[in-house]
DNA sequence: AAGGCTGACTTTGTATACAAATTGATGATG
DNA sequence: CATCATCAATTTGTATACAAAGTCAGCCTT
């Protein structure tokens, strides 16, 4: 039978203007996503309820859920903030990335429904083109519309949630650690490279393709630890 | 009815044990792993605020963490029940886990420190030894406490805390689909042979040696669509 | 007898009140 | 001047009230 509930929600995406908690967890993923919330920033409840215009109820719901998926840190008491993990922890959500996005091309390699193939090429040829004009930021969405899409259409859906989260974490740690000279992080025929061994149907080219393109974006970032960077806790937490 | 989780929560209430959300997860994962809470088992958030002595503001919070990790599902104004996946979603958590699990054991093969090995042995044999006595639960409480400590152990924490979902949602789908006249999901010989890999720091044979044993688990189940299991929302779902 | 309607009951969604903890500044003290 | 106690302001933790939605049994209609 048809439940009412979904009705609502799709009457709701068309009017557009119905705020609830998964709609501020987008809203904030977004934010993050494209480095306009950086590291640490500060996530007050009451605050977030006033710009959404929902109460600090939602809002929490919304952080809770921000928290279990590692795109901010919440503790006791404390104002939630977007987080800054550590370098270590940096190295790890690297490796981690290769191993389900290695998986997830060699999936969509074997596929045989081609539905992705043409958005991926789009994408490929639209980021050099932004790269050209010297446009970073219409760059970067281009580049993380290209792997949300690769995550999207991964034959395995458990996988692919996990590369979304990962793609998200990867964001963060770029925002925290990346090199202060460096004015982009195009990373020249990696994508190209990677569409190709996708039309070849090639799994193990493109396997190799995205763990060449992740070690190469790990290259690009400054992980030696800084005197800022050092995680205290770390070091003193436990005896504490 | 009152069923014995139930019972043992009272308990911790009575003894003045100090329960937060945090705890409430906790409760309900172990309840799950344990197979005493089934698949569809619904979840009302006043039965729950009362067994554990807290209000409902907790009890959401719980649930909401419990839901981001796939444990529950949640539709809006329904109650809470334990997820209960569909038999694609079942041979995708199980390639996933397949991955994960031979990555962390791979990594394990390659540590130095032996700190978890004399664990895994004492676990290896305390299965063998409660599957020889006929003790089932006993059993799965060993082998569950086995892959565990893989998770924990994980040289990559990211890796790890996957796989501690994934090893739950295993023992969801298990619930679900196991041969009902199976006695015992017990595979000879599996775990020392992991073991020995790991011992010897063969980081493929490991690998290999958790494909083969999650492989035979999955040939356990009864992966064939029942007119019960059916996913309606998924078949007519798209185009409402 | 099958199907649909109704209305009481159950359950969740959201806002809000109050308690408890953290934070930061201010002033006292050695 | 440095250090520490203290207090007000901020912020989160929890409970609770009320509204809105779902559930289901029982009755009515055809």
């Amino acid at each position: 039978m048809s439940s009412r509930w979904q009705d609502e929600v799709l009457a709701d995406v068309a009017s557009g203007v119905r705020i609830n908690d998964q709609h501020i967890v987008e809203r904030i993923r977004q934010a993050v996503l494209m480095q306009r919330l950086p590291p640490n920033t500060r996530l007050p409840e009451v605050a977030l309820g006033e710009i959404f215009g929902v109460s600090r109820s939602v809002v929490r719901k919304a952080l809770t859920r921000l928290a279990s998926d590692h795109v901010i840190t919440q503790q006791p008491n404390q104002v939630a903030r977007v987080s800054a993990p550590s370098v270590d922890e940096t190295r790890e959500i690297f490796a981690a990335r290769r191993l389900v996005e290695g998986e997830v091309v060699a999936l969509l390699a074997a596929d045989a429904a081609p539905a992705w193939r043409t958005r991926l090429s789009e994408l490929c040829d639209a980021e050099a083109e932004a790269h050209a004009r010297g446009d970073e930021p219409q760059r970067i969405e281009h580049s993380l519309a290209l792997h949300h899409t690769l995550a999207e259409h991964s034959p395995n859906r458990i996988l692919g949630a996990m590369l979304s989260d990962l793609i998200l974490r990867t964001s963060i740690v770029i925002a925290l650690y990346k090199h202060a000279g460096l004015a982009s992080c195009y990373l020249e025929g990696d994508h190209p490279r990677l569409r190709d061994a996708l039309a070849a149907g090639d799994c193990e080219a493109a396997r190799a393709a995205i763990h060449h393109h992740l070690d190469s974006l790990e290259a690009l970032l400054d992980l030696r630890t800084k005197s800022s960077q050092i995680d205290l806790a770390a070091i003193f937490g436990q005896s504490a």
